[in-house]
DNA sequence: ACTTTAGTATGAATCTAATTCATAATTTAT
DNA sequence: ATAAATTATGAATTAGATTCATACTAAAGT
């Protein structure tokens, strides 16, 4: 027995409608293709739906139990187009996200609590742990969109550029490092490296200046929080880099000296990484937007 | 866009399964008509279900909402069909039921309660107010059996023989026709006849005896209780005609009287009409048989 | 009761969609 | 790296759905 919404679809077109012939127009079928289906559907249930050779159709007994199901059954269906509908625009659907960049919590945060404000329907977390494979994550649907500096040229995966920092030497204001116009790696080799618990190749300094020139610092100290090491670096307990803009919207940096990295300075970008093929959901988008606004006000020296 | 269960089991089956070849076997077809009736589903959906390239197939954060759908609508439909295996076979089902004799209620209680407990998924019901169109109700799945007493030739009603019956004259043990042999039309001339509510056509009486020799009785006097009818036969305020097994399984005939009607007596047979496409289901035929039980019981003689 | 009209059924032809077969392309496992 | 398993694809085939033309039927007029 062979049933398929289809049947469902014209077996309710014609009940509410009252004729075949009605039901045509809004099936969108010749008569006698619904006569035909109409067949079909006896056969394949082995019994009348309508009386026959009545007229206004009336349907059997056994109609009516048909009905009844084809109106629980078929609103769910409906349901289910629509939301794929709005999952496929980005009406609504699922941003998990993963960041590859620690700092990166001081915007992201604000940027999430607007986005929700603007699509409500869309499930927005962001999700631990696999901050190192981040992209293969994405690829593997675990996660949405990904927070990166080191964009990588692949078929399925497309990097969104959202913006220009340099990262930053701090150190307190008497410290002796603290007289220099800018730090190079060498300067690391006898100090204590303040940073966010993370491998240390995941960090700007050690990726871009330290690792490549063969530097290891005296010591390393991993800490969660921005404000706390922003403390234990003007306390003198140990010198960091962290963001510009980082520097430039925190409290508290009165008792700290920035300088830039190397003569030229040291500056990255970030990306926003998602799945070529949810590059124009609407949510995404807004995502990158949001980005961009909340960073260039965070930016922006107080 | 398009969506038919068959898609929705495609997409259960390869899910449970794991893969797509573990799937073909239970959705009976080859792998290549899968494969090719998943990009069909892609391209209706607009989105990807199944996460590119990765084996084992691992849903997409869309795919797990299709996939939750599928668990909600299939089993509705899966619980149709086998509604529709039971309606079509008669585990199931409505059995509304028309009677053109009035009597008929005496031996009619007892089967239905005996048919309740065979088949107690079946609504059964006695529909009044029907007795003269019984036919054409049945014909329009207003009820589903009829018993009658006038088969005719009709292509979608089939007449199912229950039991012959002689309608018999009663009468006071005093009465003057109780010395007779028997009843003929003309002995009802003068006499005050105890029927049933009925139109009197639809009386064995009547339509058997009196109309075709266009006789008319001196007064009629409907009443609806059997046994009431009794007593006042009994009682000598009229005569009346019943079918010969009401008498027999009537308590209180002795003060009666009873005569076949016209020399060779008059007999008649009732008929349950059901549908031609009803026959065979199972309720229909634990009726007719349960009928005739009850039926032979009810008649032989106390 | 006959005729008309609107609605439904049916058969053959046509068109569309689904399936198969053969084979290529991928991925996973060894 | 190779083999084995799985999935994808294109062309041919098959099955299914739809249309057209027309026959049939029931209800409404006359």
């Amino acid at each position: 027995m062979n049933i398929e919404l289809k049947h469902l679809r014209i077996i309710l077109a014609i009940h509410e409608s009252g004729s075949v012939q009605k039901a045509t127009e809004q099936l969108n079928m010749t008569q006698s293709a619904v006569s035909h289906q109409l067949r079909y559907i006896k056969d394949q249930l082995g019994v009348d739906i309508f009386i026959p050779e009545t007229r206004p159709l009336k349907l059997s007994a056994e109609g009516l139990e048909l009905i009844d199901a084809a109106r629980r059954i078929l609103p769910e269906v409906e349901k289910l187009k629509s939301r794929f509908i709005d999952l496929k625009s980005g009406q609504t659907g699922r941003l998990f996200i993963a960041i590859e960049c620690h700092a990166c919590f001081e915007w992201l945060f604000p940027v999430l609590n607007l986005l929700r404000e603007h699509h409500c329907n869309v499930d927005i977390d962001i999700k631990p742990g696999l901050a190192f494979n981040a992209i293969e994550a994405l690829q593997n649907e675990e996660v949405d969109l990904v927070i990166s500096a080191d964009p990588e040229k692949l078929p399925d995966v497309r990097f969104h550029e959202l913006f220009t920092y340099a990262p930053t030497f701090i150190s307190a204001k008497d410290h002796p490092l603290a007289e220099r116009p800018y730090i190079n790696a060498g300067d690391f080799n006898d100090q204590t490296v303040i940073t966010y618990p993370v491998p240390v190749e995941r960090l700007d300094l050690f990726n871009q200046l330290l690792i490549p020139q063969g530097i290891e610092p005296k010591a390393i100290r991993q800490i969660e929080l921005t404000s706390v090491i922003l403390l234990l670096v003007g306390a003198n307990k140990g010198v960091s880099v962290l963001p510009d803009w980082v520097l430039q919207s925190a409290r508290d940096t009165e008792l700290l000296a920035q300088k830039k990295l190397t003569k030229s300075g040291i500056t990255r970008k970030l990306y926003a990484a998602v799945r070529t093929r949810d590059s124009e959901k609407l949510y995404i988008e807004t995502f990158l937007s949001l980005s961009k606004d909340v960073f260039s006000r965070l930016a922006r020296p107080r």
